[in-house]
DNA sequence: TACAATT
């Protein structure tokens, strides 16, 4: 209901374009076709359960719109989280970018702005940005990426559990799709100025392109976090599934997919027997080692490193495998981007070095399935070839 | 088989 979302939102600065004289009307060009750039806008950011309905109804609470779209996946009708709206006034059009730019709705703060002509230049011209050094900020990215184009928009992905810390990973997206090749090229495996370590930049994956599982698997994580926030426990996760059912939209579709998500992944069935138990690697010998590999905690504790999960490993072993020795904050099992299978690793953090040790002691060549184990302290980077 | 990250 958009107008209970309107009473919780708080408005922001506008970016909008400023200093041009706006005319009162559609203008017509002399080949007949409409010029939309003062009346139409882009917005970015909306919530992925917003509707066609509801974003038309908020957009037209500013004036009379000649058309709009919620741009949604070809094949699941999934929203991309973002539309498009072309008013008949482009005062309206003006209005709307200092009224509704910067909304919170929900989780999101969406962005309103005069939209580009669609061109083919424009297409595929976002960049996937990754091993930025965790000192450089937003500003400094744009200032290293500026002199192969136009930046429309960047972003720096920032650690959710340790309040704004960076990943080193971003996008930028660039005005024309040579400009960002030239990027590519100039920059993919350079270090900045005084960094370490190279980075890689190439072409961001399309979400459009992501596979059907892939996305309830995001839609899943997203509903996850909106009922409970960060995930720390095993108790936490299992008291969350009920919720679940009661969202916000009780019309939404979605419901009895998310239900079988869940069934799928929690169900008692799947859940492994452990029996944890030493391993010949003692303790004192994991100190030792933990010195050679690591300066310290990272943050907001000691980073485990286990490879050889299977590649339907899901983050609930995880927790099972390593909830047992102590405090774990986070848990996480890496993915291929398009199968969304388990590449065969993960990371477990847990707060306490010596519950971390005991861990690694205990898991360390610890049978699962078919698979051994091997677990240790996660490294800073493993040598490239 | 070997140390991530996808708004």
């Amino acid at each position: 209901m958009v107008t209970q979302i309107i009473s919780t939102m708080e408005t922001q600065v506008s970016n909008g374009p400023s200093g041009t004289s706006l005319p009162n009307g559609p203008v017509i060009s002399t080949n007949g076709s409409t010029d939309d750039s003062k009346t139409n806008l882009i917005v970015n950011y909306l919530p992925q359960n917003m509707t066609q309905e509801e974003f038309k109804s908020l957009f037209g609470s500013i004036g009379e719109i000649e058309s709009c779209k919620l741009v949604r996946d070809k094949i699941t009708g999934q929203s991309l989280g973002y539309g498009f709206v072309n008013y008949v006034d482009p005062n309206d059009a003006d209005k709307a970018i200092n009224t509704l730019n910067g909304l919170k709705l929900q989780t999101k703060t969406i962005k309103v702005s005069y939209a580009r002509p669609s061109s083919a230049s424009i297409r595929d011209a976002n960049l996937y940005v990754s091993g930025l050094p965790k000192t450089m900020n937003q500003k400094d990215m744009e200032q290293l990426f500026s002199q192969y184009g136009r930046i429309i928009t960047s972003r720096i992905l920032v650690d959710q559990v340790t309040a704004g810390i960076s990943r080193g990973v971003g996008f930028i997206r660039f005005d024309k799709r040579n400009e960002a090749e030239e990027a590519i090229k100039g920059l993919n495996g350079q270090k900045p100025l005084g960094a370490a370590e190279p980075i890689t930049v190439k072409f961001a994956n399309n979400p459009s392109q992501k596979t059907g599982q892939a996305l309830l698997t995001q839609l899943y994580q997203t509903a996850a976090r909106r009922y409970t926030g960060p995930l720390h426990h095993q108790t936490q996760r299992f008291s969350m599934i009920p919720s679940l059912g009661k969202g916000p939209d009780p019309n939404n579709s979605s419901k009895p997919i998310l239900d079988n998500l869940l069934n799928a992944s929690y169900g008692v069935k799947s859940s492994p027997t452990l029996f944890p138990r030493f391993s010949p690697i003692t303790i004192d010998s994991m100190t030792s080692l933990a010195g050679v590999n690591l300066t310290g905690p990272t943050g907001a504790g000691w980073c485990i490193f286990v490879y050889n999960l299977s590649p339907e490993a899901d983050e609930s072993v995880l927790w099972q495998l390593f909830g047992p020795f102590g405090a774990v904050t986070n848990v996480k099992v890496i993915r291929d981007f398009t199968t969304n299978k388990c590449k065969g690793f993960g990371f477990v953090t847990m707060t306490n070095y010596d519950e971390a040790a005991m861990a690694i002691a205990s898991l360390n060549g610890y049978r699962l399935g078919d698979r051994v184990l091997q677990v240790s302290f996660k490294t800073s980077k493993q040598h490239k070839a």
